[in-house]
DNA sequence: CTAATTTCAGTCAAACTGACATAC
DNA sequence: CGTATGTCAGTTCGACTGAAATTA
């Protein structure tokens, strides 16, 4: 027989700013996935559709380039977006390489109902966290990023 | 033509606590995960045999739950790990139902050598911030993973 | 010629699901 | 009986690679 509850995680992991990163990231992860996922849409629905109203229409590269996601998911995406009506595609008259991808009224609406699913999200996530608290995980994280975002951009 | 670089992401995403979490964590798995395979490693591993170095031998369920990788890909990762010596699988006497893994003294030394690797990893990762900044880090994060730790395990 | 864009067909790591046989 | 274990096959999400065709 073994031990009845000796599952704590080792030493090593939990002492870890990767683990607890990762760790914690995936709670994040599971809880934003399933709130789109009781309205239908998943993560990059709502990272295109925020691009596109906060930046206006572009082409299907630059789409991926302000939403974080790569060029030949995008693909994916805008049709799946395109056939629920959420956005429209059109061929670029000045540039025939490119596709204008702009997002339609019903596809404002829907980011506006994504917004309020988010929001409860973030609610559940912080919700061990005081508003002090989660103000300062919000700066050290976003140092973070902004970090390891100038270095991988410098190693391009 | 479009604008040369309006390529920043959307104020929606950027202020979102999971937006960064799981970008800041999306660095940090690269980091770690090419920290390991220079070392011909990845995370499975390390996570098995630090869980057989800090508890010492166990069922390959019990393995399982201390190092937060589901049951049916402990049988891979443990594989793997036998084929290359760094762990020793035999039938529990007791419970024929039952693998016992046992940590090998070479799986020890990749052990060791794996420390080192993971340590300049967390170095790489957290270079933007002052010792206590990191501290502070590991604190909130520690906090955010127990909650939604015992949360999920309440939900069970 | 080089470079950018769209598209397709995959790979990959990590987490997970469902099913089954075996043993408790 | 119900539960735990090990195994296998397959899926999901997000990120990514490589290559081809088109146009700048």
């Amino acid at each position: 027989m073994e031990v009845p509850h000796a599952d704590s995680t080792p030493a090593r992991l939990g002492g870890l700013t990767s683990w607890l990163l990762t760790q914690a990231a995936e709670h994040a992860g599971r809880l934003v996935a399933d709130g789109f996922a009781r309205a239908g849409a998943r993560g990059y629905h709502y990272r295109v559709l925020a691009a596109l109203d906060e930046f206006g229409p572009a082409s299907q590269a630059t789409l991926g380039r302000r939403s974080g996601i790569h060029v030949s998911d995008i693909v994916a995406t805008v049709n799946e977006l395109a056939t629920t009506e959420l956005v429209g595609r059109a061929p670029d008259p000045v540039d025939r390489r490119r596709n204008v991808i702009t997002i339609t009224p019903l596809g404002g609406e829907r980011l506006a109902r994504l917004d309020g699913h988010v929001r409860g999200v973030q609610d559940a996530l912080l919700a061990p966290l005081s508003e002090d608290e989660r103000a300062e995980l919000r700066r050290l994280l976003g140092r973070l990023l902004s970090h390891h975002e100038a270095k991988s951009k410098r190693d391009a």
